[in-house]
DNA sequence: CAGAAACGGTTATGCGAC
DNA sequence: TGAAGTCGCATAACCGTT
């Protein structure tokens, strides 16, 4: 399937599988690795420890004793009772990927990032320049491994969806190409499961049916996959079934909301403490849009209870807004309109939506207003955050009364 | 003028991906 | 049997306007 003759010259049908997925192997883990060699090889598990956290990332030994990611972590360490846990850091893996996206980048500017560790890269224009895909994805898993010390794998075929189904089978540190005219014999046996949007929902609707495979989705009428799982729905995973994809690979990146939650340490029913956590991720809402200098007309808040039932409330402003004080006000207003009574939470969650580019966002100075209002003041808390790191400046109601909590001075050391 | 229908916006929910 | 955190997309009900 993937071969290159011997002269280097590639076979006619590279020339079809232009676009590549290339995806990070156990990417947080094995960073947590190459930063410490002596771990090479051992089973190796990130995630937040204390309690309610999931698994972020495993190595492969890790994973051979059945650990997963999204696993809880009590599980996991039951499963693997040997495996060293690191608590993640996010902002090393967000700099190593910022330098892997360079990596792409330096082959094609057609670079689509899926996530901080997954990116598609179209590589029609680059051929001439620098020879076939799977020349380029060797020369791609080189570098990142050269500069960065962890591996990735790469899928190559002629759409996303089917690059990105190539990616697990070249896992781990490997290539795999899907040339078009393979694509139906690839595709089609794969579970439902597999296909893009079909998760356990959709799929215990498919098998309902008696769909077990993706030949199975190709072969069944648009109208009848549309009776249980809507239309739009349907037709898409029918296109997607006959290998065909519509998307192509696009730079543009436009967030459509940003958001902040948490869970708690333990569920509550203290309408103040929970209050409490809505004007702190308030406020990280409020940073991040403003960091991308965006303004939101909707906020929502999400509300998750004892027993996992999730609901959220929105409501949309006048004007939008990049302020904490305002997201505040509003995520407090949704939270009352809930009428909670002793009800048992463990997460609530803020979200900006509807975002418009900071630059539109109309100045509102009224009569009375103050020069120098709450817009000044948190522009210039963002500076003061910027110079001396954001855990020196809080809200007055955020700041812990008690001293002996006073003392972490590593920035990011605790979450 | 009453009512139908189309329409766009809002809200809530659900699902799915990594 | 314990379930994070962030995000996008689809749908449906409802609402006010045209």
């Amino acid at each position: 399937m993937n071969n290159n003759s011997p002269s280097g010259q590639t076979y006619a049908e590279d020339t079809d599988c232009n676009i590549l997925h290339i995806d990070m192997d156990a990417f947080f883990a094995s960073v947590e690795v190459r930063d410490r060699p002596e771990l090479a090889g051992k089973q190796v598990i990130v995630g937040h420890t204390g309690g309610r956290g999931v698994v972020v990332s495993a190595t492969y030994p890790a994973r051979a004793l059945g650990v997963h990611s999204a696993m809880p972590m009590s599980r996991a360490i039951r499963l693997a009772p040997h495996a060293v846990v690191i608590e993640p850091s996010m902002h090393k893996y967000a700099e190593v990927s910022k330098r892997v996206m360079q990596i792409f980048e330096s082959k094609t500017p057609l670079v689509q990032p899926l996530s901080i560790d997954e990116a598609f890269l179209d590589v029609t224009g680059a051929i001439k320049l620098l020879g076939s895909p799977i020349k380029i994805a060797q020369e791609i898993r080189s570098a990142v491994w050269e500069q960065e010390h962890i591996t990735c794998s790469v899928g190559i075929a002629p759409t996303m969806f089917i690059a990105k189904l190539a990616t697990n089978q070249a896992k781990p540190d490997g290539i795999f190409v899907v040339a078009q005219d393979e694509v139906l014999e690839f595709l089609h046996p794969l579970p439902i499961r597999s296909m893009w949007g079909v998760g356990a929902k959709t799929a215990e609707q498919l098998e309902r049916l008696g769909l077990t495979n993706v030949r199975d989705i190709a072969n069944t009428p648009v109208k009848t996959l549309a009776r249980v799982i809507g239309q739009a729905h349907a037709q898409h995973l029918s296109e997607l079934a006959w290998g065909r994809d519509p998307r192509s690979v696009s730079v543009e990146q436009v967030d459509h909301s940003i958001g902040a939650e948490r869970t708690f340490d333990s569920d509550t029913d203290d309408l103040a403490e929970i209050g409490t956590h809505l004007m702190s991720l308030s406020d990280t809402v409020a940073r991040k849009l403003r960091a991308g200098e965006l303004a939101a007309r909707t906020i929502s808040i999400k509300v998750r209870f004892a027993d996992f039932t999730t609901v959220t409330r929105s409501k949309t402003l006048a004007d939008p807004t990049d302020l904490a004080q305002d997201i505040y006000r509003v995520a407090q207003a949704l939270l009352a309109s809930m009428n909670l009574q002793r009800i048992r939470v463990r997460l609530v969650g803020v979200r900006a939506e509807n975002l418009v580019s900071g630059n539109d966002v109309p100045l509102k100075l009224q009569f009375g207003d103050r020069e120098f209002g709450w817009p000044e003041a948190e522009r210039v808390l963002d500076k003061v955050a910027a110079k001396f790191g954001k855990r020196m400046l809080k809200q007055a109601r955020l700041v812990d009364p008690d001293p002996a909590t006073l003392n972490d001075s590593e920035p990011e050391a605790r979450r």
